[in-house]
RNA sequence: GGGCAAGUGGCGGAAUUGGUAUACGCGCUGGUCUUAGAAACCAGUGCCGCAAGGCUUAAGAGUUCGAGUCUCUUCUUGCCCA
């Protein structure tokens, strides 16, 4: 018999359109099928495969049930990597850039991805990034986007900002200097104006996985407090402070402002603030940074009466973990309920008092824990949210100060100093304003003949670009040269794939009624919270700045998938090897193939290039084919976990598949007509059951199930086709698998199809109602425990099955004479007899 | 430190509403074929036991006729936040 020619047909069949796409008539209903699109690296890894494998199941599957589907593909391909790259390889990052999405294109496409490359868009194209501007500027207009000061990362030898994950262990990951934090004036998308939709709204995601609505409501953090003033000695000034605790405002021992608080301004010229300052400003900007600093202070010669204390007097510290940006800049410290605080107190020798009972009786540590109040006059024996209501009350009776919520949430920093990415379409006039370009201008193009090798922002030493007039006025004008953060380029890209080639607006108005929002987005959990929430948030602002835009939320149902691991290797040197420089000897030994040496295997870890625990997806193709691959990275695992890589996983799914071409081959040259009809009522009734079973184990996203079903299947198949049953009846019951095969295996299924004569190929097997299931198994149990397994009838009586457990089961035994107390009767699963001992 | 999720053979994992635990795949063992190997195919494979049978879903308790599934306690691991 012939073999099957992976490398052939699926070139075949990746040729053929009709294979390859799932859009069909406009009348039915819709289906917008989105998969996260890929950052332009390289080439594509396994990561990859799975996300598209997933999303091309999903794609198919709603395909052949009649939708009209979207499927589509972009770049996104602004980014740093493409600056670093250009600087070794001195190639310009547009064509790096370019080169890269042309390989990986190539790639995506041998995978048999019933994608729409009709509708593939790049966000470093000008027809993209052109309508971003657009957005930009209404967002402007609207109160979207605001100026303001912030810290950024500096690297004070490569005179550049860091990114945060650029800095590592507080250092430059290239020049290895000590950061700085420095402040700089940046745009920011004030998405905290949104913050409570951003909030209220999870709640109408029913399709999203709680743990991500989860990640995203901790992550707005919306809390309750109260605002108090503290009034200082000796001045008519206030210190305003916030707090989550005001139940805990006896046991206030001190007060932490920010080095920015404006009460600042006294200590401008001093010294000791000054060089306390550069102090704080050594620690990075992230909030594990400051988790993790040393907490500091400097003592002010400020004293503030305590509010509800007569006489009693708190000092004013500057510390460096209390941040302007996060409530009014100020805090009291509690020292006994809270850790930082406590931590202060103990290094600054300040006053620690218990006013919450629990914990340990020597105090080491803060408790923050449930209790009654204590040492606290009239919050005196109240637990702490009631105290909460009482002392807040107190506080606005005496006008002290207000309830106040707080969101953790903090407006999108969106500046780059970086050449590669969208530019900022703003321009800054002499008399110092700042004002959007006329939209004309659009697209504010990035200039392409740049010095790749100046230090710092290359936009900044573009004289020529730099300079330019404001179009209404005519006045001269400097251009902002910082560029956008490239979370903005993946904000709204799901927009774009409704109306990819509209070239005046950045979407079609009607193009998005009909296809949003995305009825099914999948990426990966690394995303869960800012990619997903700053597209919600572009959602909601678009909808604030257009009226006939009323999507809420641009992803209706969200699944998340688990990564691609694989062991890794070290030779004796330490050193990472990739699997194709080792071979496996036995199981507990590994060698390396050069010189023979002993290799240390590591535990099962994502794959990564700086571990070189990577499997490339092309070689593999090459040699499975990409069935075999789709296949096995659906088979092994649910798809929400993560999967481990194992080549004799791959070579059985290959081989596999080879044994349902030869199945295929077989049947359809067989021809019998003789027939026993029980049989062959069997038959039908355990593959329509199959039907079913596979159909929601798709619909439910248990890919792994699937799989293991046309295992089963494939027995059945095997058992039934050396029988004498109806050729016709194996024939139209195996096309009907091979449709279910479609969505896993294209070509294959295609292939197979084609070998049955089959000619309506683009519909969904459907499931006969008729074909009940009339035999099963019924366990017998005898308190409790199970002891035969009967044939019986669909729907038998009690009667009928304890007749049939008299006459032949081996649990006669075990109830022998022995008194029955009761029976459990179940209808179709399960009688237990319970008996007396 | 807080929150969430999860713990099932040698491994990845299945198990509808509380109703046959270990489907399916890998690995392993034996066999057929072969000069030999590979491939292919067939059979076996949770643990103890010659068998009858007993035990088994991280550990322990509880609810129930019946618990992998529900409740509580403990342990371990992972993720997110700090």
């Amino acid at each position: 018999m012939d073999r099957y020619n992976y490398l052939a047909v699926e070139k075949k069949w990746q040729e053929k359109s009709t294979a390859m796409t799932v859009q069909s008539d406009k009348s039915t209903k819709k289906f917008y099928c989105l998969e996260m699109f890929p950052y332009p690296s390289g080439k594509i890894h396994m990561g990859h495969v799975r996300n598209y494998t997933i999303g091309d199941v999903v794609a198919r599957y709603k395909f052949l049930n009649g939708y009209n589907v979207l499927h589509p593909m972009g770049w996104d391909s602004f980014g740093l990597p493409a600056e670093n790259a250009s600087k070794q390889n001195n190639l310009h990052p547009k064509k790096w850039t370019m080169k890269n999405i042309t390989t990986m294109k190539n790639q995506l496409k041998l995978l048999g991805l019933s994608i729409d490359w009709n509708s593939e868009i790049s966000t470093c194209n000008k027809e993209y990034y052109k309508h971003q501007q657009e957005i930009f500027i209404d967002f402007y207009n609207k109160g979207f986007v605001s100026r303001k000061e912030t810290y950024v990362n500096w690297d004070p030898v490569e005179k550049t900002v860091l990114a945060n994950e650029q800095v590592i262990d507080g250092k430059g990951w290239r020049s290895n200097a000590v950061v700085e934090r420095k402040k700089l004036s940046q745009w920011f998308f004030n998405i905290t104006k949104l913050s409570n939709n951003l909030l209220e709204d999870l709640n109408s995601l029913k399709g999203w996985p709680e743990k991500v609505k989860l990640m995203q409501k901790n992550w707005i953090g919306k809390s309750y407090g109260c605002e108090i003033d503290f009034e200082i000695e000796n001045s008519k000034e206030k210190v305003k402070v916030f707090t989550t605790r005001p139940d805990t405002i006896f046991g206030a021992s001190f007060l932490a402002i920010s080095i920015d608080h404006p009460l600042n301004k006294n200590f401008i010229n001093d010294i000791k603030f000054k060089k306390f300052k550069k102090e704080c400003n050594k620690t990075g900007t992230t909030e594990e940074a400051l988790a993790n600093a040393e907490k500091l202070g400097l003592k002010t010669d400020f004293i503030v009466k305590h509010p509800f204390v007569k006489d009693k007097t708190l000092p004013v510290f500057f510390a460096n973990f209390v941040l302007m940006d996060y409530g009014t800049g100020a805090i009291f410290g509690c020292p006994a309920h809270d850790q930082r605080d406590f931590d202060f107190a103990k290094k600054y020798n300040l006053e620690i008092v218990k006013v919450v009972s629990g914990g340990k009786e020597n105090l080491n540590q803060a408790y923050t824990g449930d209790g009654k109040i204590i040492n606290s006059d009239f919050l005196n024996g109240l637990n702490i949210n009631d105290a909460k209501k009482r002392i807040i009350s107190e506080i606005e009776k005496k006008s002290l100060g207000k309830t106040k919520t707080l969101f953790r949430l903090k407006d999108w920093g969106v500046s780059r100093q970086r050449y590669w990415g969208c530019p900022i379409p703003m321009i800054y006039l002499e008399d110092g304003s700042v004002v959007p370009v006329d939209k004309s201008e659009l697209p504010i193009e990035l200039p392409e003949d740049i010095d790749l090798n100046s230090q710092g922002n290359p936009l900044d030493t573009h004289i020529k670009w730099k300079n330019t007039k404001q179009k209404s006025t005519g006045k001269p004008a400097v251009r902002e040269t910082d560029t956008l953060d490239t979370f903005v380029d993946s904000s709204w890209y799901f927009l774009r794939f409704c109306s990819p080639n509209e070239n005046a607006e950045p979407f079609d108005l009607e193009k998005i009624k009909y296809w949003m929002p995305v009825d099914q987005y999948i990426g990966g959990v690394e995303h869960a919270i800012l990619h997903l929430l700053y597209s919600r948030f572009f959602m909601k602002a678009l909808s604030k700045c257009n009226k006939e835009i009323k999507i809420n939320e641009p992803f209706k149902n969200l699944f998340t998938q688990g990564m691609v691991c694989h062991e890794t290797y070290r030779d004796e040197n330490g050193n990472w090897l990739y699997p194709e420089e080792v071979e496996k000897i036995s199981s507990s030994k590994v060698i390396k193939k050069l010189d023979k040496s002993n290799v240390i295997v590591g535990p099962q870890e994502s794959m990564s290039k700086s571990k070189k625990n990577t499997i490339d997806p092309e070689t593999m193709i090459k040699q499975y084919g990409a069935d075999a691959i789709r296949w096995f990275i659906l088979s092994d695992s649910p798809p929400e976990k993560d999967v481990q890589w194992s080549d004799t996983g791959v070579a059985s799914a290959h081989k596999f598949l080879q044994r349902v071409w030869n199945l295929n081959h077989l049947i359809s040259k067989k021809i019998t007509k003789s027939s026993d009809k029980t049989k062959e009522n069997d038959f039908k009734i355990k593959i329509n059951e199959y039907v079913k079973k596979i159909d929601n184990s798709i619909n439910t996203f248990r890919f792994n199930v699937s799989i293991a079903y046309f295992y089963e299947i494939y027995k059945i198949f095997k058992d039934y086709s050396e029988t004498e049953i109806n050729s016709k009846t194996l024939k139209d019951n195996l096309i009907n698998i091979m449709k279910l095969m479609i969505p896993f295996t294209p070509h294959l299924a295609y292939e197979c199809l084609e070998l049955l004569k089959c000619n309506t190929v683009n519909n969904w097997p459907e499931i006969n109602q008729k074909l009940k299931i009339e035999d099963l198994k019924l366990a017998v149990q005898v308190n409790g425990k199970t002891r035969d397994i009967i044939n019986i009838k669909m729907n038998m009586s009690q009667k009928e099955v304890d007749q049939i457990i008299l006459k032949h089961s081996k649990a006669k035994k075990f109830i022998n004479n022995k008194k029955i107390i009761r029976i459990i009767f179940v209808k179709n699963k399960i009688i237990n007899y319970i008996i007396q001992n």
